[in-house]
DNA sequence: TTGACGGATGTTATAATATATCGGTAGCCT
DNA sequence: AGGCTACCGATATATTATAACATCCGTCAA
């Protein structure tokens, strides 16, 4: 399958590791990776970090700073392997994440560096909130 | 003065932290702002992780996600104490960052959010990159 | 006055996240 | 084969952050 075909440029604890985040609901921290492949073996923190960088490098994964977490990367719902700029909405109460690409941000952001000449390479967008599910849920707001 | 109001609220901790986020040009690591006071004796890390947390409550400080960092406030160069949502952009070579808000970027952000029923809460917008200064330095770029 | 309570601050210890550095292994060129 | 390089993994340690508990200080009722 043509889905696989970027796969093939990872090894074995790679492959392991994009599985393992796309198993996920939520995002993954380097060490939660660490524990979900103990069953492998012990695994130490740089193979997990040298994967996930690995994997990033690829476009098959994202790291959300304000989480210290890492997701496969999703594009409306597939795994996508392509690289791209992403932002995310992150539930602070279920931890489910959800990617967005919108040019438009893009693009003003781009214009808002550019205004002062700044040179824009890596751009994070994170919003943290409530998602549909929880904010429906009354003891998510204030409780 | 008015522009003193809000630290009348600070202890001399905060007081001394704001001070000496206004007086590096640079983001400054927690650990960086324990060593800037070794001055006035050891410093626990709670201590200035709460006093942080205060400033940011106030408005006067922001944390930078992508860094592990905090800045002063500044809005348009000058030190200031609304709360209020803005991104950064922050230079790879000298460290320095640019606050900037823009109106355009938050409601863009906000309809994105609205669309799928996701309740923003934070938002973080912090674009890594080259400033005006070290993007016209030759060895900033590829060497 | 005084002592019970509560909030802010400080201290010790430790948790959570991340990387420097070294040694081994496999491809690859001569 | 010999040696070079690039990747890979392990040990150790650095960096960032917080839990848990102690202390101080102001308030207020008795």
């Amino acid at each position: 399958m043509s889905a696989q075909k970027a796969s093939a440029q990872l090894n074995a604890m790679q492959s392991r590791i994009r599985d393992l985040l796309a198993r996920a609901d939520k995002p993954l921290s380097a060490y939660d990776v660490i524990d979900g492949l103990r069953d492998h073996g012990r695994v130490a923190p740089p193979t997990v970090y040298r994967a996930l960088q690995k994997l990033i490098d690829e476009g098959l994964a994202h790291r959300l700073e304000t989480r210290n977490a890492y997701v496969v990367c999703r594009d409306g719902g597939h795994v996508c392997g392509h690289r791209h700029r992403a932002g995310f909405m992150i539930c602070r109460t279920c931890g489910r994440t959800l990617e967005f690409g919108d040019e438009e941000i893009e693009r003003l952001l781009g214009g808002a560096a550019a205004r002062s000449g700044f040179v824009a390479e890596r751009v994070a967008i994170e919003i943290q909130g409530l998602c549909a599910t929880c904010a429906s849920l009354p003891d998510a707001n204030g409780a």
